[in-house]
DNA sequence: AGCTCATGTAAGGAGCGCTAACATGCGGGT
DNA sequence: ACCCGCATGTTAGCGCTCCTTACATGAGCT
């Protein structure tokens, strides 16, 4: 058994052969530990073990690798909410409040992706695979609200779009204000998750898609 | 006329005389173009026609600054969302309106402190004032969702606490998302006042409180 | 085997945060 | 009226980061 390169960590050649893999994972760990801010590419240089120089090789500059990372973040997140609503199984409601949890779980459980996506100042514009990923995942949001609005009768149906950007606009409020893993800015009398839930429930029966007001099939 | 210090501008002795305040504004005009990251120590020193080491006379650090900023901003933005909520005048749901709309125009009008607020990283507790005026900012929102709460009756009064939560958080998540001066990061079909005054209506209606839903008052 | 080119390194300029030591002059105490 | 204290400014400089330029290495193709 000859490997060439299989030894996980320190002796290595001239050649990394991983680099930009592992500088990517370098700055999630940073982004996670010190903020969008706080990280630095010779940091990230200096923990995959290669001079300051080296990440340019890979990356134009700092808010490319940044940009990257906000890319993946996206993908990683279209993801988890498609994975969350399964295509709306066993009934929108369900999976629709399956959706917010999985929502705020991947704001909680993957902090440095969502500071990456959300609050880096990274436009999104940076590259056509960021603003592509960023596109799918809003679209599961707006798949998900349509499935919802198909249940009320024709004349009552507010748009979509409208609809899914007031969802997103209040799962991000609530993961921005109240989520973060330190517990946020301000205490608070009940879990993100449970807040999202019931804004949500409340929004929805706003709407009449309560789950005591079921669209009288009349 | 022998006035000592009334020159507006360049020609001024050894001792600046407002340096503090000076640097203030620069901060806000720096953040306003360049984000609260772009924002530098030197440059506001710069811009205010002093040293690179004068301001650390009037603040630690630049995080202490942005801690002032901050405080500065929701000062400032209770002012405004006081004013916006005049009491509750003529009725709580115009007076509520209202007062989205004033969430909305502030951080759109004023940029450079919500940043500093809600998107530089400041902790709440950097300084006794910024909690202070935070708390203050959130009062005020609290108190209005109490005022629409009690239109209700007695048994179907969802806790204020939480309303006002579920408010400030669809606001920060609009204001956040689409409420940049640049249009935001993603094109509306409707302003972002306009989104938010309809997600309102809809979880204020959601909760009974619609306009066309009035608490008979059998 | 030898060439080529992606991928690494070394060295350095410009800018920033922050500190230390020194300069200035406003204002209060005698 | 003087003088001295102290707040507020200055210069000099350390260590760091971002990024560029010129050079070194070696993996893989022909």
């Amino acid at each position: 058994m000859s490997w060439k390169r299989e030894r996980p960590e320190t002796p290595r050649g001239y050649h990394h052969g991983n680099l930009k893999e592992e500088l990517v994972r370098a700055a999630l760990g940073l982004i996670r530990e010190k903020g969008p801010n706080g990280f630095t590419f010779a940091e990230a240089a200096r923990m995959a073990g290669v001079s300051p120089a080296a990440p340019y090789r890979h990356f134009r500059d700092r808010d490319e690798l940044l940009a990257d990372v906000a890319a993946r973040g996206f993908q990683a997140f279209e993801a988890a909410l498609s994975r969350a609503w399964d295509q709306g199984r066993p009934d929108p409601e369900t999976a629709f409040h399956r959706l917010g949890r999985a929502y705020l779980a991947f704001a909680h459980d993957e902090p440095a992706y969502y500071a990456a996506m959300f609050e880096a100042g990274v436009p999104l514009d940076a590259s056509a695979e960021l603003r592509a990923a960023a596109d799918s995942a809003f679209a599961c949001l707006r798949q998900a609200s349509e499935a919802l609005i198909a249940q009320l009768p024709q004349g009552k149906r507010p748009p979509a779009l409208m609809m899914a950007l007031h969802i997103w606009a209040m799962s991000h409020g609530i993961a921005a204000l109240f989520g973060r893993a330190d517990g946020g800015r301000r205490p608070l009398p009940m879990s993100a998750s449970d807040l999202l839930e019931a804004g949500t429930l409340i929004y929805l029966q706003g709407l009449g898609i309560g789950r005591n007001s079921p669209p009288k099939p009349d």
